[in-house]
DNA sequence: AGCCAGGCTCTCG
DNA sequence: CGAGAGCATGGC
């Protein structure tokens, strides 16, 4: 068994910061148990299951990972960067803070969610296709058409007494039939759009790592060059994703709503307006934003 | 029953 | 460009 501490810089609330995971049904790639998470990630071609733990107050969270067996450096550093994600780690939540409490809309709600972090997608084509799956329609929905994926697709693997799916392959999904993807109740053009991306990243067109080197707007510019992915996934991308400071998905419905509330903009306002109102908040919009849409579901 | 859901593509003025 | 239609399904 190796254990592998991870450094908590700031506050981070573990319960507030997953329940995106469980707010919308079950999902397959995160099994929770008590005071701590299961995972499955694939390196180098192989499955391996891991466990987080955390303990102690929001304030001086303490993580720990375990993986089965004398883990490699390679493992090593997958999971630590994996958990890393999971629980938003690499924000500059202080930094944010610090602005936020001088900011008449966002002060009240850092104190009521303090703690609270933005979770980030695992891989290209988890974040991606999290995105079309979402498009649309009603996220309790979404999250069934992912389970349905991952469930015949992904790779089970179990730690402990806990079973959990790796997420699926580029190259699996790209050779999925459009009939199977139909048959678990994807439209038509969701079919398509989820085999057309596997398909770029499984090719090479479409590089994860390239587009993590790019500017902002170069990968909107790429991935919205593939049909199915428009700005509004392209947004996410960048927030959910790469975990990018400066974003606002201004055509998000939720989004839109929270800046309705919070800011007193107008129902029908362009998104252009809202991403002026959120440029205020210069490189903490992603936190900002997130706030928001916590402050929304309370 | 009917409206709407954290969009995207295509077409047409 | 901006507007509008079509997509297709499930939740409530």
């Amino acid at each position: 068994m190796s254990e592998i501490a991870l450094r908590v810089r700031g506050p981070l609330d573990v319960a507030a910061t997953l329940a995106r995971y469980r707010r919308f049904g079950d999902d397959p790639t995160n099994a929770f148990a008590g005071d701590s998470l299961v995972r499955a990630l694939r390196v180098e071609g192989e499955v391996v299951p891991y466990e987080v733990r955390w303990s102690g107050p929001v304030d001086d969270v303490r993580l720990a990972a375990r993986v089965s067996g004398r883990a490699r450096a390679r493992v090593v550093d997958a999971v630590t960067a994996d958990v890393e994600r999971v629980f938003g780690l690499g924000f500059d939540i202080d930094g944010f803070y610090a602005m936020a409490k001088r900011d008449r809309v966002l002060s009240p709600l850092v104190r009521r969610h303090h703690g609270f972090r933005p979770t980030l997608g695992s891989s290209a084509l988890e974040s991606l296709v999290g995105a079309i799956v979402a498009q649309q329609v009603n996220l309790t929905f979404a999250f069934r058409l992912r389970e349905r994926l991952v469930r015949r697709w992904g790779t089970e693997a179990s730690f402990a007494r806990s079973r959990v799916f790796a997420f699926p392959e580029p190259s699996t999904i790209a050779r999925a039939l459009l009939a199977e993807l139909r048959a678990m109740h994807y439209s038509q053009r969701k079919a398509e759009y989820v085999i057309e991306v596997a398909r770029a990243l499984a090719s090479g067109s479409l590089e994860a790592a390239a587009l993590a080197a790019s500017d902002d707007a170069t990968v909107i510019e790429r991935l919205t060059a593939i049909r199915g992915i428009g700005r509004w996934s392209a947004d996410w991308y960048l927030a959910r994703h790469l975990g990018r400071g400066a974003v606002c998905p201004a055509g998000d419905l939720a989004v839109r709503k929270a800046f309705v509330r919070f800011c007193g903009i107008a129902p029908t306002a362009r998104e252009d307006a809202i991403r002026k109102r959120s440029a205020a908040w210069g490189a903490h919009q992603n936190l900002a934003i997130h706030y928001l849409l916590a402050g929304l579901r309370t």
